[in-house]
DNA sequence: TCGCTGCTTCGATTGCCATCGAACTATGGA
DNA sequence: TCCATAGTTCGATGGCAATCGAAGCAGCGA
């Protein structure tokens, strides 16, 4: 064998991964993933519309790959996206499919609340997201200068005032101000550990719950008015 | 009908681009054009050991989803990728990929020469991108932040001593500083407009020269040389 | 002990799609 | 005008992988 035979072309194999997601079932049970909350085997296979055996070989694959983890409690098996690199693979996909689909004369229509405000992983993104960061730019609580995001000193005022802690969240590997391009909207929402704090506060007010099986996040009046006064978002025209 | 039935899911199709890019052969070939150069149809056959008859197909289908943009040139049709958006998509893919593979006990050589010194897209990726990154950095040109990335006066002092028109790659939509997770290396490099103008100064000062096949770059002794002596490389351990 | 439910394994079926040979069109050069 | 080359279209073939029924295993409660 000679050796430049044996140095040929060394690329991670993205045909692998990519083809796992390429199969839709599985793509519906890794977007169903994306709203964050660990989901059984039979919640995905409802997700996917196919059977539980079927589900189970699907997920099998992607644990294999890495795509998933896994936790086992009593009978059930609780899944996961592995990693925020898998959410954000999954979110540079959506942004991508989302763009030519659009270009391709609008189908089906939208579902209005998934447009309105969903989980995109662990932060707030569709219109109620979009509008959120709008709104602490204005009030230059965030600046952006190239696509990069920083949290100014009124803003850290303001979010300490609201009790979060920013030392600690601004010591995590991730950073702390990141901005996410919404597929829906087309614009920016806030990602990062501070996108992340702000939706945990969200629930801690109890201003909205998940929904039960898929990315939708429900506000209730109440908690509609109050995140909308604690932030100063601008009514919709 | 209903009119909740009508409202059902209506997510972007992420499986649709993902089963494209899941295909061994369009995978290599889309690889190929992360080398930033428009390739013609023949040459990405060649790419991904196919016919001429079966690349005609699977181009074709990646021209119909917008992940390719083709320009006509005599009898000839080049092929690049649509936008620096794919070129990120890829780039995810190629991290989750490696590391996916590199926890399965490593099996194949990698191509030394592309572990080396290779183009990611439009800036230097690989060992030497790595290290230019780090020289950039203890240098204090630039600085990084949660992950954030600001060109210092002192940067931006030698950058335009070596004749670079900063203003001018600032006012593109892109970021001036980006930094990019390097799948061979696990660290980071530069890329952003200005990374791109470094890759273009290689270029243009003569250092180096594209491999007409794959996204290797060969330095010459003496541009190696150059490049070690104009950013302050560390001499490799 | 029994039965219910969550999940997996096995095997047979099915349908899709990558592949290539052959034949075709189009461009450019001699 | 004729030939070589770049790329496409068509049709037949083959292989792979998703699918589900049936059967099995494993917790859990009664």
């Amino acid at each position: 064998m000679t050796a430049s035979q044996d140095f040929v072309l060394a690329q991670p194999n993205i045909a692998k991964v990519s083809a796992l997601i390429g199969e839709p079932a599985r793509a519906k049970m890794l977007l169903a993933l994306m709203g964050g909350k660990a989901l059984t085997a039979t919640e995905l296979a409802l997700e996917g519309a196919i059977t539980s055996q079927t589900a189970s070989s699907h997920l099998a694959k992607m644990l294999d790959s890495q795509l998933l983890v896994v936790q086992k409690q009593g009978r059930h098996k609780y899944f996961q996206l592995s990693s925020l690199e898998v959410a954000e693979l999954l979110e540079a996909l959506l942004n991508i499919s989302a763009k030519v689909e659009h270009s391709k004369v609008q189908t089906g229509p939208q579902d209005p609340q998934l447009r309105k405000s969903r989980i995109c992983y662990d932060h707030l993104a569709g219109e109620l997201g979009v509008s959120l960061f709008d709104s602490l730019k204005s009030n230059q609580y965030i600046t952006m200068q190239d696509s990069k995001l920083s949290l100014r000193a009124a803003g850290q005022d303001f979010f300490n005032a609201r009790g979060a802690d920013l030392t600690q969240l601004m010591q995590r590997r991730r950073p702390l101000c990141k901005n996410c391009l919404d597929w829906s909207e087309r614009r920016h929402h806030l990602a990062g550990s501070l996108g992340q704090w702000i939706l945990t506060d969200i629930m801690n007010q109890g201003w909205a719950t998940k929904a039960l099986d898929s990315r939708v996040l429900h506000f209730s009046d109440k908690g509609l008015r109050q995140l909308v006064k604690t932030y100063g978002l601008e009514a919709k025209a």
